[in-house]
DNA sequence: CCCTGGTCCCAACTT
DNA sequence: GGGACCAGGG
């Protein structure tokens, strides 16, 4: 009882009333989580309310942990049954996994299987997405350059966010443009359906399609969850609605957490109504308003809430915070992007300095709007020696090397995902080809199968030229013998086809088990935990491993493999690493550790106990926000990304018309209203200090001239007097040349004297980035691996070179084309040899001596 | 059949 | 700044 007495009036009324539908307007800092969480602490322990009975959910995965870890807290060791705090998706996708099958129908045609997704679907990425749309348009003949395959699925993903089918989007298009993409929609679902694949938006719609259709699963979540909280709220869209609807059921215990004021996704379908309509949704509702910010000082509160009034679509708070006064909100104006970012990086650095010599929190983020605005604040951050989290742009799960072993264990877990298959079957190269995959691909069309059975079926007719075939069995024996290690009976594989084809076979002891079924007890009692295992961990049962093993591939023979197991076969049979290493360079290396690091990932799923559907199910849902570390002090990332986050200093950026707000909002009001939103949101990231900052100049692509801007409309709407400008006085501004593209040397400070200047004493290190050298080949080539850049540094020769007729390092050849020059290097031998030579006019070669026509010169 | 280099075209936010 | 695609050489 002792913690309701931490909260303040309207926050205790919040979270006292537990019975009943409730909206709590929470403002941007009012102790919204903390509501949240005092709530299920209250009706757990003041309450007595089962735990498992009460579901929370929130739009990131960062958001639920974070929830997760602060009940635990709260209400810690009193129970092992946990209330479920989950993402939406996560959520949906368990109650799929669980009973998706439901919403099969027999076939038509007796003997056949039943029609529609099985347990083991696969969920679709956007990269998948995009692929599946592409050869859909292939196939109907639609040009891509004129309707691109992304601006279609923004297409089909705005229809399914309406809840809108292809039938139900064709008749609303008025255009021929929109009636084409009704069709690819069309196809799009089929072949989905075709590769038993739900896509993001999938997942949402299917749960709903689920509880709706099927009363027995409707009523089992109903029994279930007492209490249902949901976080957000101004940013749930319309197949959310309804599932919370749906879950809410007849008791309507509801409470909607949100701030229609943060609403940013309604480009992802967020429908701001469902907030400014609850009442009307749930006519006995209750309202809670949460208006002291307990955040951030009265100047920087004053001057978000100034820019925020300016939208007419909203219900109006008035904010209030007991922090008066507090420094100015800071404005710099940078002569071009370049300057904006080492500015930031020499403010950042000079406060956190600050900020720990007095023993204070020292954090700071740079707030843009764009991911590619990141570039120049970390080449900025380096330049400052500064350690620093970038939050979204590349993930570890898009990396190439990561997706290929995703796909293969994808096409192992469910073979008729063809997408995956495309991804995987000729990497690495086995041989595979175009004309090989375009034979396939007619088959599958012809037999309305997947691309799997088509490999079947051009093996079984002989449909193709020996050595195709050949590559192809090879792959299939691959994904069977994956197969049979994930069924757990790789060992009678094996005694079946007497070929062991990979390693030493596992010293086992034949046992016929079952591959296990996931869930014997479907069926039990509403509040089994067990029976539901929402928690992050105890899906300890029955098929669980044992204690890990690493090393030994096959501790229990005849159970079903790992998928770190799984994993660690795929690399060793393809020789993925191995192919990898022989390139030798920085970045085949770096690949190498991120697969060494997907593996670890695979163990410690496999230590929580998860199956293989249940890796990949976590592979697709994290997000870039996930990554945040809340230790990192300086933190970058976009506006969208610092939602719920809070940072003694912001850093906004490129506060400039067409940037932030984005050109592509200007003809929407609606839109511009949501720009003006975010810059609210971003605002009111600042505890202590919020600077805002626009370049004068700024490149648009890489090697474009600079071009000027505007400044952003939001600026002109904060009160001046409570803004300071900061830096250079004007007249430095209009000094500075439009610069010459990639001159660096101009930016450093050290050009021009500004030691009156915003740079004060702080000067950034003269050498280049991380204060390192980079004047050797490998360090440059370290430098480049550490941008992400390709750059191949030669062998040094060390193997004498065999071959009678081949040539030798240091022998002067002749090439028809590229004329003399030197062997550098020779590799391989026979007709693998390559050697490497040093033309003159043409820099390094590296040649086949087999095809190279060279001479002694 | 694979690899490289050149060219074209694109570039908002994210579960 | 970079991904996708294509042509040409090995």
């Amino acid at each position: 009882m002792s913690f309701l007495s931490q909260l303040n009036p309207q926050q205790r009324e919040a979270v006292e009333t537990t019975e009943g539908p409730l909206l709590i307007l929470a403002g941007a800092g009012s102790g919204k989580t903390r509501v949240i969480t005092y709530r299920i602490a209250h009706l757990i322990e003041n309450l007595g309310v089962m735990p498992e009975s009460i579901l929370a959910m929130t739009f990131t995965n960062k958001a639920a942990s974070e929830m997760v870890e602060r009940v635990d807290k709260l209400v810690g060791g009193l129970s092992i049954a946990k209330p479920v705090i989950s993402t939406f998706h996560s959520f949906c996708v368990r109650v799929l996994r669980r009973d998706i099958e439901a919403l099969r129908i027999p076939s038509a045609v007796p003997g056949n299987p039943p029609i529609g997704l099985s347990k083991q679907f696969v969920i679709y990425d956007e990269a998948d997405q995009q692929q599946l749309v592409k050869s859909v348009m292939r196939r109907l003949g639609i040009d891509d350059k004129q309707t691109t395959p992304r601006a279609v699925l923004a297409h089909i993903s705005w229809a399914k966010n309406h809840m809108l089918d292809p039938q139900e989007f064709y008749l609303q298009s008025s255009d021929p443009k929109t009636e084409k993409v009704a069709q690819i929609y069309a196809e799009y679902k089929k072949e989905l359906a075709k590769a038993n694949a739900l896509d993001f938006d999938d997942l949402l719609l299917e749960a709903v399609r689920l509880l709706k259709a099927v009363s027995e699963v409707r009523d089992y979540y109903n029994r279930r969850f007492h209490y249902v909280l949901v976080d957000e709220y101004q940013d749930t869209n319309r197949p959310q609605y309804e599932l919370m609807r749906l879950l809410a059921g007849t008791r309507h215990n509801i409470c909607a957490v949100g701030d229609e004021d943060q609403s940013i996704y309604s480009w992802r379908g967020a429908d701001i109504r469902n907030i400014l309509e609850f009442e009307a949704d749930f006519p006995e509702a209750k309202i809670v308003r949460l208006e002291q910010n307990y955040r951030s000082t009265q100047n920087i509160l004053q001057a978000a809430s100034a820019v925020v009034a300016n939208n007419l679509k909203r219900k109006g708070k008035n904010l209030w915070t007991s922090r008066q006064g507090g420094t100015k909100v800071g404005y710099y104006e940078a002569p071009d992007g370049e300057n904006e970012a080492l500015f930031a990086a020499d403010y950042v650095s000079k406060y956190l300095r600050e900020s720990i010599e007095r023993g204070e929190n020292a954090r700071a983020a740079v707030l843009y709007r764009t991911n590619s605005q990141s570039r120049l604040f970390e080449e900025a951050m380096r330049r400052y020696q500064l350690k620093y989290h970038v939050v979204g742009g590349f993930s570890f799960y898009e990396r190439a090397e990561i997706k290929d072993l995703i796909s293969y264990l994808k096409v192992i877990h469910n073979v008729d995902d063809s997408i995956a298959l495309l991804r995987v079957i000729n990497t690495p190269v086995r041989g595979i080809g175009k004309a090989t995959m375009e034979i396939l691909e007619q088959i599958a069309f012809e037999t309305g199968a997947s691309l799997w059975s088509a490999i079947g079926e051009a093996i079984r007719r002989q449909l193709l030229p020996h050595r195709a075939l050949g590559a192809l069995k090879s792959f299939r024996d691959l994904i069977e013998d994956g197969r049979a290690m994930l069924a757990g009976n790789y060992v009678e594989r094996l005694e079946r086809t007497a070929q062991p084809t990979w390693g030493q076979p596992p010293s086992a002891v034949q046992r016929s088990e079952a591959p296990q079924t996931s869930d014997p007890a479907d069926d039990q009692i509403a509040f089994d935990p067990a029976a539901f295992d929402f928690g992050t961990e105890d899906n300890a049962g029955e098929g669980a491993r044992a204690t890990p093993d690493d090393g030994e591939p096959f501790r229990t023979p005849g159970a079903p493999a790992s998928t770190a197991e799984i994993l660690k076969f795929l690399i060793d049979r393809t020789g993925y690493i191995k192919q990898l290493e022989a390139e030798d360079t920085p970045e085949a290396y770096s690949r190498v550790e991120n697969l060494q690091e997907l593996v670890n990932a695979a163990m410690d799923s496999r230590d929580r106990g998860e199956t293989l559907d249940q890796f990949l199910d976590h592979a697709a849902l994290v997000s870039d926000a996930d990554a945040y570390d809340e230790h990192a002090q300086i933190t970058l990332m976009t506006l969208h990304a610092a939602k719920g986050l809070e940072f003694p200093l912001v850093i906004l950026a490129g506060l400039e018309e067409g940037l932030f707000p984005h050109s592509r909002t200007f003809l929407q009001p609606d839109d511009i209203e949501e720009e003006r939103r975010l810059c609210y949101v971003g605002m009111t990231r600042a505890m202590d200090t919020l600077i805002l900052s626009r370049a004068i100049y700024r490149r648009r692509y890489g090697t474009d001239l600079p071009e000027a801007s505007v400044p952003s409309r939001f600026l002109e709407e904060i009160p001046p007097q409570l803004v300071e400008e900061l830096g250079v006085p004007r007249r430095q501004a209009a000094r500075t040349r439009v610069p010459a593209p990639q001159t660096q040397a101009h930016y450093s400070y050290e050009d021009e004297d500004q030691s009156a200047s915003w740079t004060g004493q702080n000067r950034p290190p003269a050498k280049a980035y991380s204060g390192r050298t980079y004047n050797s080949i490998e360090n440059i080539a370290e430098f480049f691996a550490s941008r992400g850049k390709k750059f191949n540094v030669a062998k040094l020769p060390v193997e004498e070179p065999k071959g009678k007729r081949g040539f030798r390092p240091g022998q002067k050849v002749r090439h028809p084309k590229y004329g003399e020059g030197t062997v550098y290097q020779r590799e391989g031998e026979g007709d693998e040899a390559k050697i490497t030579v040093q033309f003159p006019r043409f820099g390094l070669k590296k040649l086949m001596e087999k095809y190279a026509q060279l001479e002694r010169a």
